[in-house]
DNA sequence: AATACATATGAACGATTGATCATGTGTGCA
DNA sequence: TGCACACATGATCAATCGTTCATATGTATT
């Protein structure tokens, strides 16, 4: 679908739709950002972001925090080392992993605080 | 899965465990708030959002703007509402779109603030 | 009332996702 | 070297997602 066919748009959109065009971030940029935000977006990466808020955890421990396989715990870890949400040690046999950055935290703790917010209504 | 199959656990991590599940926000909220995240996570949610920061936009206009069709924009407007992320007004036939509240706005800012870091390495 | 415009919505469909199962890799210990 | 433990990974599958198409609703204008 092409601006073309829409149907009329008053000039004062125009005007404004070039505007904003100009202010926004590249697409590139916008697409990092919701990719950074659906790590976010799935209730088991979100028990494990906020475990690992906590404390350096290691696979099997979340694994029996959340009750779910170790296999499933792992490919959320993967998915999460990806994005570099979180990073990991080796001790011998067993791998810890924690947040990157303390940023993430701070994240989280902004969501939680605009979901409390919204629950005040 | 339970937890009693899981293989030796030491202690030290029982006791961990058993601490951060104190400490953890209750498994509905942060479902909530994965549902939230998820809102951002999706490119054309993120652009729609991004756009919104800006000014209010009718639903034509951020059709042209993200070059997509009207429906589209309409159902993601209509999950973004669901989630109480956007409001609108009308006005005559065409209704305007804009953030919720300003706290939204300042949630995109931090993401696009960690992304940007990350990029810096 | 009839028409045009702006937006909403239900059904359908391909694409993606998250968990599972089976198996592979890496480390330590006897 | 052989075995057990901790974790990773590829394939598979049901479920969910995002877009499209067709159509419905709501509002002004004539």
């Amino acid at each position: 679908m092409t601006a073309e066919i829409l149907s009329t748009q008053h000039s004062e959109h125009a005007i404004l739709i070039r505007e904003i065009n100009k202010k926004m971030p590249d697409t590139r940029r916008l697409e990092t950002l919701a990719g950074l935000y659906r790590a976010f977006g799935d209730p088991t990466r979100m028990r494990i972001l906020w475990a690992l808020s906590y404390s350096e955890l290691c696979v099997n421990c979340i694994a029996e925090m959340m009750d779910m396989t170790q296999s499933a715990i792992s490919h959320q870890l993967s998915f999460l080392k990806q994005v570099r949400l979180v990073k990991f040690r080796r001790d011998g046999k067993t791998i810890y992993y924690s947040l990157n950055d303390s940023h993430i935290a701070t994240i989280l703790a902004q969501g939680m605080d605009h979901i409390q917010e919204l629950a005040a209504d």
